[in-house]
DNA sequence: ATGGCTTGAGTGTCAAGA
């Protein structure tokens, strides 16, 4: 099985560099945040006609996620049971046995506001959520944009964004926290290349000039963990015209 | 240099992202 998660911030305006890479790539699943797109005007049409089952949870302008799969998608979820919120930024589902946690994690827009604590509640209340699916499902992938960098090595100036939101000891911890659970990172169980990053500011040229972070993960239990043949960013469709500014990270399960 | 781009809503200009 080929997992991807990709931030296409509007699918409206990616949708066709989006069936491009799915055509080209042929993922067997695809997780989507920032659709930025109601449920009833996403492009299911449009997936169908590329062979993949779509399921949805969007809103009007802001957050969203969906996720396509070439298999059916069963069991469906689409809150976290013990945080009601109005916000769309989680989707689950089962493909052929395996639990898939779609997320969108709040951004905190900066350390010790309002979002910065919503994000951090959200995170613990994911944290209970992917405990109690992991009793359930033995394997479970939880993935999709973390708005985190979890250790040093995944910023392009460390001194520059020491403590500052997406880096902050609180949010560092709260990603440790999913890892204790028995999650793995299964990016880092392969060897990469120096400086991968996920995501690149629009401004300044830091795309051209790689500074970037890596916030989006793909998290999976040892049982499905140990099946991971390898994990990778495609930063292509970051050099497209009038790209995402994240790029898809991609892993392999034999 | 707290800017720098991009998006959606909506038609002037701002919030939000990371």
């Amino acid at each position: 099985m080929k997992l991807a998660t990709w931030n296409v911030n509007s699918l409206r305006v990616r949708l066709p560099q989006v069936l491009d890479w799915l055509t080209r790539y042929r993922p067997d699943v695809v997780c989507l945040q920032e659709t930025k797109t109601e449920d009833r005007n996403f492009p299911a049409a449009e997936f169908e006609a590329a062979g993949y089952h779509v399921a949805c949870s969007g809103q009007k302008t802001y957050n969203g996620v969906a996720i396509a799969s070439r298999r059916p998608l069963k069991e469906l979820a689409r809150t976290l049971p013990d945080f009601p919120d109005e916000q769309k930024r989680l989707i689950a589902a089962t493909v052929d046995g395996v639990r898939l946690i779609n997320v969108y994690v709040p951004n905190g827009a900066a350390v010790g506001s309002e979002k910065y604590d919503y994000k951090l509640a959200w995170l613990q209340s994911l944290r209970r959520y992917a405990g109690v699916q992991m009793k359930r499902y033995p394997k479970l992938a939880l993935l999709g944009d973390f708005n985190i960098a979890p250790e040093d090595r995944d910023v392009h100036d460390p001194e520059a964004w020491q403590g500052s939101v997406l880096v902050s000891g609180p949010e560092r911890e709260a990603f440790r926290a999913l890892l204790e659970l028995g999650l793995v990172d299964v990016f880092r169980r392969f060897d990469q290349p120096p400086e991968s990053f996920s995501w690149w500011d629009y401004r300044a040229a830091a795309f051209r000039r790689n500074h970037g972070l890596r916030i989006d993960h793909i998290l999976c239990s040892r049982a499905l963990a140990e099946t991971c043949t390898c994990c990778t960013i495609d930063r292509e469709p970051r050099a497209l015209e009038r790209p995402s500014d994240h790029a898809p990270v991609v892993a392999v399960f034999r």
